[in-house]
Order: structure tokens, then C-alpha cells, then sequence
DNA sequence: AATGAATGAGGTTTCATTCAT
DNA sequence: AATGAATGAAACCTCATTCAT
């Protein structure tokens, strides 16, 4: 097996390092323009230009490279969440709002790759394993929030926190790919409140406190 | 092509349409059994006890016959909602409730299968139009209901009725599809309870109307 | 085996017949538009109405009844010439030019078939036979012909009959293929009169009886 | 589509060259020894010596490595032809002559090839091509010769130069083609001499410029 | 005489991966 | 580190032909 990924293991030289650069972005035009069934090994060398022998030394397979692109795109998308929303906010509603909007937006701009991800979990226990762990972040963190409005008694009771997040979470994704699979052009502002409003008023958040 | 299937072309013999049976038959227990990818035209044909040249006299292609096998599945699917919710909701909420409980419990029992369909429709254009169509249906009529809604003040009015099908559907989809791919032993009434709340919720369904 | 044939062996019923004609009508059709190779025994079926298994009461495969078809060709061409030329030619060089210009008109009109003679000649012995025979009788006649004519010392004695006939004789057949491959327009007449010459002049034709 | 031949694309390695070559030599052997049609790619490796894969790294298919073959069998006759007749020949009749005699002795030499050449050009456009072209060669070269004989008053003016040219041609291939289709022993000399008279005399060359 | 469902042998081709250089 | 020729397993699908009705 070869594991020269993520940075571990034998350390690449400066050369490798390029090289191994040059693929994954190779990888990533290639799979965007043909999608990951049709991509061929040949198809990734071909277009960054080194010998076919020379990708096997960097990566084990198609799905192995595909696995670099994801965590490439993973890195881009926290660096654009994390100097995206700007102030603090002040409350749930506004946090919430944020989050959807910021992961409406940085799916649109990715959406041909977070697609074929979707796609590809469903060849490759690998791959799935990695958007589980993605998407169960997400969760994790809404499941948080959920309870710990409900504790607060900022939210409704009524539901399980776990299993809200969990479809909450699904829908805002679901949208998204929903809304990239179709032709539609559609008001990305005017969708992300409308998937604001649903989550929101779906966990029955009470917006402002109530005065005692 | 072919497409002995659907009604139309030269209408099959009961001899044909027999083993045309058997052939699909044989191809869902395959599928569910291997997975679509992992399914070979050899394992349906030896699993239906035909000739390896019979397959393609009724079928032209592994993707032709899961197409099948996926219609199969919605005419049961749909046979299962007429029967089910029994007596005629008195609410749109009981409407959505029934609704919703119906769908979760379809996924459930069939959920190999329409994790598949979810999956093929990302490697075929033909069974992805048929899983947009499908999907297609169910947000129509949820756009309708909320447009009613709306308009008989019974529901919010600053969400957008379609926006919002298709992210509440979506998230019920998801849900299934999440929940099929856990282990988790998940209790499908409460999951079922709390997808309902937070479609009612999301919408802003005024439950009863308010007294003057 | 399937002798069902030029007319002998167990005679078929009137019915039959009628079968029989009608297959090799629709074959004759599909060959010319397909091509033998790209002819399929279910293109020949469906263009005649019949089933399947009707074919093989009456050919045994798809050489069989191409072998019909140019029996009922030979057929034609046969009575073409037989009805063509008119009147007794008074001299050797009349008799070549009406040969040479009957043969150049029949296989205009049914060049694709001859061609196609040609290439399944190449791919079955029984076919390749059935043109070697047809040729021979060609061959045969003309070798005859100039053997009199030497003899009689009104052509050139300086050549091997046989081959000679062998080689003009081919000349005609290659010059008409060439011609039917060729989209070119190409004046018939100008073509039979330069074969006759050819012909004529090859062989050493002494036009006129010299004097004395 | 894989061309990897004729000079362009990205220039073999010398092993490459070499595996290229080994292939071709054993697809000649093949093809001779079972003909087109009975001849498997699987047959070609075997006597190569090479994985069934490396067949695709060269050619794109059985019809692809013909056409090799056939190219260098033209390549191979084309020498012959230059290093052939010897003497630069004094008079058209000799250059007749010379050309004719040459070209028997080359069909003869490489028969079972060339019959096979004009089989397949029945089965492969490309071939055909390929056929056409040489064949127009040689019907180009007699053509000018008519012409200038014709010009020079040498030859006779009562036909048409193209017609006859492709008339010859063809009368010289198909004899040479029928001979080789027989397995009659055939004097070489005598046929060839034959032919050339046929040619000859049938342009009506005038052999000697008449004295004065 | 006619039907048409069933058969199954069999060659083609692809492409991820290896390995000698 | 890079190369690129060689590998060979693997699955597809066609279609002539049979045969039970």
C-alpha cells in the first residue's frame, strides 16, 4: 500500500511534493470535467503531464487521489467557513442563519465535487466513511446547539435533539444538492432563509427571551 | 434498444412474461444481496436459472433491469401509501403526520434498495430522471399543500412554498437515507414524530385555528 | 441439413412456396441495404413478416439463402441476355461488342448485388464456388471463340487462348466492379465500346476476311 | 483510436518499436495461415509471444494490424518493383512489358495476402481506402502512358485513355487474382507474356515508329 | 407450416496496476 | 524520482440456431 498522503510517512522531497501537487489538481479538473466513474488513470496523467508509472507512486488508486482531492476541497471549504461570517454572532437564530447560509454558498461554489463525494460514498467504503465523518460534524455541532437551547429553554421540548440535527442537517444538504443537480436557477439569498426559517422554527427556538 | 417492460413493443407471450418475472425477481434478491456495482449480469442469470442469452432478450443492460426492479418498487411502494394511512386526515397536520410516518416506514422496509436507486442514479442518466421525477412528485404536492395553506392564512407566509417542499422533502429523504445507512437502531416512531413536528413547525402551521 | 432448394427435395406446398419467395425477396432487399455482413437473419424475418423460426424451414443460415438470392439473380441476368442482344451477330466482333455491352448493363443494374457476390465469395466456399462456375462459363465460352477464331486464322496466334480469355474476361468483370465501387458517372457506352476494343484488339481480330 | 504506425503519435520507444514489429510479423503469419475472418486477436498474441493487453497498446483491432501488414507488404513490393526490372527499358512495349511481368511475379510471391487484401477490403472501409489508392496508382501511371503514346500518334485514338488504363489494370489484377484462386500450375512467363500482348496490342501501340 | 422463446459459445476490449529501466 | 511498456483478468453482449408448442 502507499500511504504518502496527507503529510505522514516518508516525507516527500520538494520534487515529490510537486509532483504530487500537480496530480491533485490534475485530478480535481479531470473529475469535474469527465466525473470519477469515467475519470481513467490515464485521464489524470495525461492532463498533469507526468508518466503514467509516476502516479502509483503517489497514490495507491483513482479512489485514493479522489480521497486527496475531498480533503483538499474539506481544507478550502473550513478556511472559507472560518473567515467567512465575519462578527460573532449574537444569538442562536443569528448562528444558525449564518452556518446555512455560509454552507449554502460554499456548496454552490463547489457543487460538481461535494456531488460526485455524495457519488462516490456510495462506491467506495472509503470515501464514505469520510463524508459520514463530515457530515456527523455538522450534526454533532447542531445536536449541541439544539440541546443546549432546550435547556435554556430556547427551544421546543418536544423533539429528540439528536434525531432534529440529524434531519435538519440532511435538509440543508439535501437543498443543496437538490438545487446543483437541477438546471433552475435559483436565489441562493432567498433559499438560505427560507432553510434558516425551517430550521429555526422547526426547533421551536423562541426567539427573544421572555421577559421573566 | 429494449424495453419489453413498461406495456408497450411486441407484448410478450405468458411464456415470456414469465421468465421476464423470474428475471427481476431473481435481480432484486441479486442486488439487494451484492450491491449494483458489485451485481454481474451472470449472477441475475444464474440466480433466475435462465440462459446467459436470455437476460438480453428482455433486457438490454444491468442498468435496464434495476430500472425495472425500481419500478417494481415504486408501484409497491404507492400500493402501500393508497392502503395505509386508513381513514382520510381531518388536518393538514394529521395529512403531513400520516404522510410522513407512511414514507418513514416505506424507506424501512425497502431501504437496500432505495440507498441503491440513490446510488445508480448518479451512474445513470436513466435511473437519475426516474429518482427526480419520483422526488419530483412528492415536492409538487407539498408545494401545493403549503400554497393552500398559506393562502388560508393557516400557514406562515414568509416562506417560499416551493424552497420550502423541497428542502422539507429532502430532509425527509435524507433522513431515511442516514438512518438506513446507520447501525443505529433508531425508533421509527419517535424519528417519525419529530420529522413531522418539524415539518408543521417549519411551515408555521397554525394548529387549530385561534379563537376571535 | 436444409435442402429446401432450387425446386427439389420434398417440394414444398403452395403455401410454402410463397414463404419461401417471400423470405428470399426480403433477403435480396436487406442484403442491398445492409450489406451481408451487417445483415442479421432477424433483419431478413422482419422485413419478410415471418418469425424467427420460420427462416429455418426453409434456409440453414444466413449463406443459404444469399445463395438464393444470386441463384435468382443468375436467374435474371440469364434471360436479360438471352432477350438482349436481338439479332444474330454476323461477325466475331459484333458478337464480342453485344457480349461485352450486355454484361456491362446488367451489372449496372444490379451492381450491388455482384459486388456483394464478390465479398461473401470471399467468406464462403459454397458462394466462392457458385462465382468460379459462373466465371468458368464465361471464360470457357470466350477461350472457345478465339481458339476458332486462331484456327481460322482471324486472330493472333501469338497468344494462349485460355489465358487470354482468362484475362479479358476478367477485364470486363474487374472494369464493371471498379466502376459500381466508383461514384463517378460513367458513360456506358463509351466504357463497352473501349472493352470491346480492347477486346477485340487484344486478341489480334483480323476485322475483315483479308482478300484472297 | 490507436495509431500508433505510421510515424506519428508519441514516437515509440525502441522496445516499443520492437514489440510493434514482433506483433506485425506474427499477424502476417497468422492471417496467411487462417485467413481474415478465422483469425483471433487471441491467435496474433500467442504466436507473438505477448499479453493479450499489449495487442491494444499498438492496435486498435484485428482490422487495425492488417492494415499494417498491408503496409508493409506495399512497402515490401514497392522495393521490388525499384530494385526490379533492371535495365531502363527502351520502348514503351518494353516498359509494358517489364511493369506486367514484375507485377505477376510480386502477386505470385505474396498471393494468399493480396487475395485476402481484397477480401477485407469488402469487410473495412479503411482497407478499401487503402486498396483504392493503390490500385489508382497504377491506373493513374497506364493512363499518362496512354495519353502520351496516344499524343506521340504511338498508340491508337479510338479510345478512351482512363477507361482503358483502369480496363488493364484491372484485367492484369484479376488475372492474377484468379490464378492465384486456382490451383492450376501456371507458367508465369507465358501468363505474363500474354498480358503484356493484351495490353499492347488492345492501346493498339504502334511498335516500331514506321520508317519514314 | 408457423411460431418465438430460449440458448450459450465465444471474441472483443478496457484499464488499473506492476516492474524493469 | 520518474518512466512507460507490459500485463491479464474480467465482463460484456451478439446472434445464429434449436425446439417445444
Amino acid at each position: 500500500m502507499n500511504t504518502r498522503a496527507g503529510g505522514q510517512s516518508p516525507a516527500l522531497t520538494p520534487r515529490g511534493e510537486r509532483t504530487r501537487a500537480k496530480l491533485v489538481e490534475a485530478a480535481e479538473l479531470v473529475f469535474v470535467r469527465l466525473g470519477f466513474v469515467e475519470t481513467r488513470v490515464a485521464d489524470i496523467v495525461a492532463e498533469a503531464g507526468v508518466a503514467h508509472g509516476t502516479f502509483y507512486v503517489y497514490f495507491d488508486s483513482k479512489e485514493a487521489i479522489f480521497r486527496a482531492v475531498v480533503l483538499k476541497l474539506i481544507a478550502v471549504m473550513r478556511e472559507k467557513v472560518r473567515s467567512g461570517p465575519g462578527p460573532q454572532p449574537d444569538s442562536a437564530v443569528e448562528a444558525i442563519e449564518s452556518a446555512v447560509r455560509t454552507y449554502v454558498m460554499a456548496f454552490r461554489d463547489h457543487a460538481r465535487l461535494m456531488l460526485m463525494w455524495g457519488e462516490v460514498a456510495g462506491l467506495n467504503p472509503d470515501l464514505d466513511e469520510l463524508l459520514r465523518a463530515e457530515i456527523d460534524l455538522f450534526i454533532d455541532r447542531a445536536e449541541k446547539m439544539i440541546t443546549r437551547l432546550q435547556d435554556n429553554r430556547l427551544a421546543a421540548r418536544d423533539i429528540d435533539a439528536h434525531y432534529a440535527a440529524t434531519a435538519l442537517c440532511g435538509m440543508v444538504r439535501e437543498f443543496c444538492a437538490h438545487w446543483a443537480k437541477t438546471d433552475a436557477a435559483i436565489d441562493a439569498d432567498a433559499a438560505a432563509a427560507t432553510l434558516s426559517t425551517l430550521w429555526v422554527r422547526g426547533i421551536g427556538v423562541v426567539h427573544r427571551a421572555p421577559p421573566v
